[in-house]
DNA sequence: GCCGTTTTCGGCCCGACTGTTTTCAGTCG
């Protein structure tokens, strides 16, 4: 019997449906249930397939009988029964021209309806044809416009978005000078590059002025931009050299709360906390809160104000997701921050693919404040030429301990990440790792595992006694590599019955686990860990995007283990339970 | 299709922009 497909999967499979059916002319707010529900389970931290197996899929928001049955159609049959209708109703290039620019699914459907076109190809043909215009709501500026995106692979793919940390070097350059310029008075970055998720897709950026113009046309005038126009006073768009759209609206101040709340996003959250409003009478929009009882529009020099007039705390901007931070008696946790992180329990030095040495990677650490580090390089199989055997281990053992005698302020700990390997085993003798002081267990082989070995393997390498913590526990890369198949549920409740640490890992590319992940395992009682990953001193600033995920997973300081002084830290391992 | 501190039925966020239109539907963020 396969195995069950997993969430991305499914979601997947209901998010087409909604497309399917927003094409067949279904009403919007049912086409809105599909992908919120699609949604809801690319989001869930247990399996869609689990809880609809147990009969308890139902009680996730937004899924109810229909989307119940459908599930297990999906499940016992491997395919649902209106997906499959729909399908063979609309051809699949319908769906890659809903993609272009001005052609939603009703316009789309309307040119499969009244010219049979069916594809980006036939589109390109019509409108060179000049057929375009002959269908009512169509003119020559459609037809124009479309032969331009059609060369320009837009419908083909989706847009491809820039990791959090590129746009951020960009962004803040931006609003830094932005905010050295004469006219500005207050500038800040919104969007969800605020949110701090894990890649965006531009950038934008909150202004007051006391001359807007002014401020918009500097825009223009930046090292960063490459073009920009301003379409009037209060808003410039330009874009940089890697083609990263920015966005800059100046607005007056008593007015600055609102658009920065409107701007930070997310939709999701954004439609929940209009939704909560009216319920109380109260439309909320970028302009203000409009008062059903009065007539009157509120606007709000402040986002603490927006939140404030509607009744509810404040939310921090790395939780607007709608994962329950606007449900009654939600109580803003104490998110934890780099201020709050006392040692870094990951990273790599010349002994295998790192670029420093102990020593300068302690002294870097230092400098950055903090307590204590690890040095744990690659172990005996990692191959590349950047394994450390077992003999080299133990020299490096005594060399940390050298370093560590001589160098004051900081706590040089030995470590390894030892590879686990297929068998879940690590892959140096247990005598040799009792001598370290700390042992990260990551995966760095056969990825393609199917799901239920790659979950024995890694549930096996949490059970093992000397591995204190499972470095980037699924293995992602952010847009360029899926997590390997791997049963989270199963990984978490492991980790927490042994007390296994899990590593928010905190390489740009990875930020793995993420967001969702980590709150989950958090919740379930498993001490998280932000490490830097880094394989030089400058990158040990990384631990800016795991800190950053871990606001994002909602963690306190308590719940993340390296925010304790070493003492501390180290009665938790569970070779000292 | 989902859901309930107005509702088990009748709602379900807000506004700007676009191109095509004499008053607006569809798309977008």
């Amino acid at each position: 019997m396969p195995a069950d497909p997993s969430n991305l999967e499914i979601a997947a499979q209901f998010d087409e449906l909604a497309d399917l059916y927003e094409l067949d002319g279904a009403v919007v707010h049912r086409v809105l249930a599909y992908r919120t529900a699609a949604k809801t389970m690319r989001d869930s931290t247990v399996s869609i397939a689990g809880l609809t197996r147990q009969g308890r899929v139902t009680s996730l928001p937004g899924i109810g009988k229909t989307l119940e049955e459908k599930l297990v159609q999906l499940l016992d049959g491997g395919a649902i029964n209106a997906s499959q209708k729909l399908r063979a109703k609309y051809p699949p290039g319908l769906l890659d021209m809903t993609r272009l620019p001005g052609l939603g699914p009703k316009r789309a459907r309307r040119l499969f309806d009244e010219l049979g076109i069916e594809s980006l190809e036939m589109l390109r043909a019509a409108a060179d044809g000049q057929k375009l215009r002959d269908v009512k709501g169509f003119g020559p500026k459609f037809e124009a416009s479309v032969l331009p995106s059609l060369a320009a692979g837009v419908g083909d793919r989706p847009a491809q978005r820039v990791l959090l940390h590129r746009a951020l070097d960009v962004g803040e350059r931006i609003v830094a000078a932005l905010r050295a310029h004469p006219a500005s008075e207050r500038v800040e970055l919104a969007g969800s590059a605020r949110r701090g998720v894990d890649a965006v897709k531009d950038l934008d950026i909150i202004a007051t002025a006391s001359d807007p113009g002014a401020l918009v046309r500097a825009l223009a005038d930046l090292d960063e931009i490459e073009a920009a126009s301003a379409p009037n006073d209060n808003a410039g768009r330009g874009r940089t050299h890697t083609g990263l759209p920015v966005d800059l609206r100046v607005v007056s101040p008593e007015n600055f709360g609102n658009l920065l709340q409107h701007f930070t996003g997310s939709a999701a959250h954004n439609v929940a906390l209009r939704e909560t409003a009216v319920r109380r009478g109260l439309h909320v929009s970028e302009y203000g809160i409009l008062d059903d009882e009065t007539g009157e529009t509120l606007c709000c020099a402040t986002e603490e104000e927006v939140y404030e007039r509607l009744g509810l705390p404040f939310v921090e901007p790395e939780l607007r997701e709608n994962r329950g931070e606007l449900k009654p008696g939600f109580v803003p946790p104490r998110l934890v921050t780099l201020a709050d992180i006392r040692g870094d329990l990951h990273m790599h030095t010349v002994a295998s693919d790192g670029r420093n040495t102990i020593e300068e990677m302690a002294l870097a650490a230092r400098d950055r404040g903090y307590e204590y580090i690890a040095i744990t390089d690659h172990s005996a199989t990692h191959g590349f030429g950047d394994h450390v055997t077992p003999d080299d281990l133990e020299r490096q053992i005594e060399r940390i301990a050298e370093v560590n005698a001589r160098l004051e302020g900081i706590q040089i700990l030995a470590g390894t990440e030892t590879n686990i390997l297929p068998s879940g085993s690590p892959d140096y003798e247990d005598d040799l790792l009792a001598r370290l002081d700390w042992v990260v267990g990551s995966i760095h082989t056969a990825f393609g595992t199917p799901r239920e070995e790659m979950t024995k393997r890694m549930v096996t390498a949490i059970e093992h006694p000397w591995i204190d913590a499972i470095g980037h526990p699924t293995g992602r890369k952010i847009q360029r590599r899926q997590p390997y198949a791997l049963d989270i549920d199963a990984v978490i409740e492991a980790a927490a019955r042994t007390g296994t640490m899990l590593e928010i890992n905190s390489a740009p590319d990875r930020r793995d686990l993420d967001d969702v992940h980590a709150r989950a395992a958090a919740e379930a009682g498993v001490l998280v860990l932000i490490d830097s990953d880094a394989h030089g001193r400058a990158r040990l600033e990384h631990m800016r995007w795991g800190v950053t995920t871990a606001r994002r997973a909602w963690l306190t300081p308590e719940q993340v283990a390296n925010t304790r002084p070493w003492p501390q830290f180290a009665a938790l391992r569970k070779r000292a339970c």
